[in-house]
DNA sequence: ACCTGAACACCGTTCAAGT
DNA sequence: ACCTGAACACCGTTCAAGT
């Protein structure tokens, strides 16, 4: 993309690239190939530019994914937790973290499993998510293992919500599982026309999170 | 490993290979190397023979890490459905289906995020599943969404149970996130020695399984 | 049928050479 | 400082040649 003229050796006048512009570059270039395709050399073509430039900024690979999952990051909004109750104070904020995720699917796979030490903008998405648990009445020790499971959950469900639609279909292998067949096409028969993902998550989340306040009053403001 | 007696080219007298020999090496291998360096060649190399040999036997590299998922979900223990009441045979299934993947902590990593199509022994499991909420008393529609909710929060956590110890430590830039920091130390110092991720995972669960036990004596039994 | 050996088109990364 | 071009050690996969 952008200005594609053949650029010769040499320092050019103006540098063309960015940490911020290559990080950019990189959200999009992920959905357009796919993480199979994802490579140095298609998001440096992506900059028009040669791969080794890429490293004058980045420090590899391995930093770009990081980087990509900080940009995501620092989308989740977690402003309900100033102004709403805690139960849905959570709520947007596991919303808006699951959603931060699935506008970029395949992004969900690639960092999901990636370390995130140091990860300051992601540290600061928990500092205001700790505080709006301590506001909410919730005994310090108990923090960060309801942040945590929460955000298995959430983590788990975007993974889900980019799965392929048939991934549970049995095909020919279904009358050797009738019940959960027949589940699966209850499933299809329910009120609302949402994606089966997004049923699954609204369903589960309602549940964490009636489980947990259930939990929170037993354990009073101290 | 195994033995290492250089073998010439030509058909061997006895076959060296199986798929099934593939795919239990393939588990060990890949927790001796880590992610990274789980290749075609290093597994050829604990199984004494070339990488081309594996090609005899398995599709390529997906098919391998699918493989490896199946035996992996053939673990999961789904015995209690039969057994106990509903609240208590789900916990026993999460459980389960939890410590199968943290059984081998770089396979979640790398199998979370593969389509299952055609899985017939996780279909199996899904079927046991599914009969044990139907007995439960759970309406038909409910019963995958709820299944893909456990799920996603199972596989969430059994992301977390790999995840770094000190993957939440916020380092020197613990003065600029107070409140979070506090809640980290204050996690420290709960009653139970358990790992936190433990802790968290069984958090989690008991208010999952809570609330939608709540939410289960809404939809009566038909 | 089932192994080896050689080959192919890639990959991420390094680095000297240019401006 | 910041780009290109050439090079390196790998990767997964294919396939002819051997038994």
């Amino acid at each position: 993309m952008s200005n594609t003229l053949q650029r010769k050796a040499g320092r050019p006048n103006k540098s063309v690239l960015s940490r911020e512009l290559i990080l950019a570059a990189a959200l999009d270039v992920l959905e357009r190939t796919g993480p199979e395709d994802f490579t140095m050399a298609a998001l440096a073509a992506d900059l028009g530019v040669k791969t080794p430039a890429l490293y004058h900024h980045v420090g590899g690979k391995k930093e770009v994914l990081a980087g990509m999952r900080e940009v995501i990051s620092d989308r989740i909004d977690t402003s309900a937790f100033g102004t709403r109750p805690w139960p849905e104070a959570v709520s947007r904020w596991a919303r808006s973290y699951r959603a931060a995720f699935a506008a970029h699917p395949y992004a969900i796979a690639l960092l999901a499993t990636l370390p995130v030490a140091g990860a300051h903008r992601t540290l600061t998405m928990y500092e205001a998510v700790a505080a709006g648990f301590r506001d909410g009445g919730w005994p310090e020790q108990l923090v960060v293992n309801n942040i945590v499971a929460l955000e298995n959950f959430i983590l788990g469900s975007a993974l889900d919500a980019v799965a392929p639609a048939d991934m549970l279909e049995p095909g020919d292998f279904a009358d050797k599982v009738p019940v959960f067949n027949a589940a699966l096409r209850a499933r299809g028969r329910t009120n609302s026309c949402a994606p089966a993902a997004d049923q699954a998550f609204e369903l589960g989340l309602e549940a964490i999170v009636a489980g947990m306040d259930a939990r929170r009053s037993v354990h009073p403001r101290a």
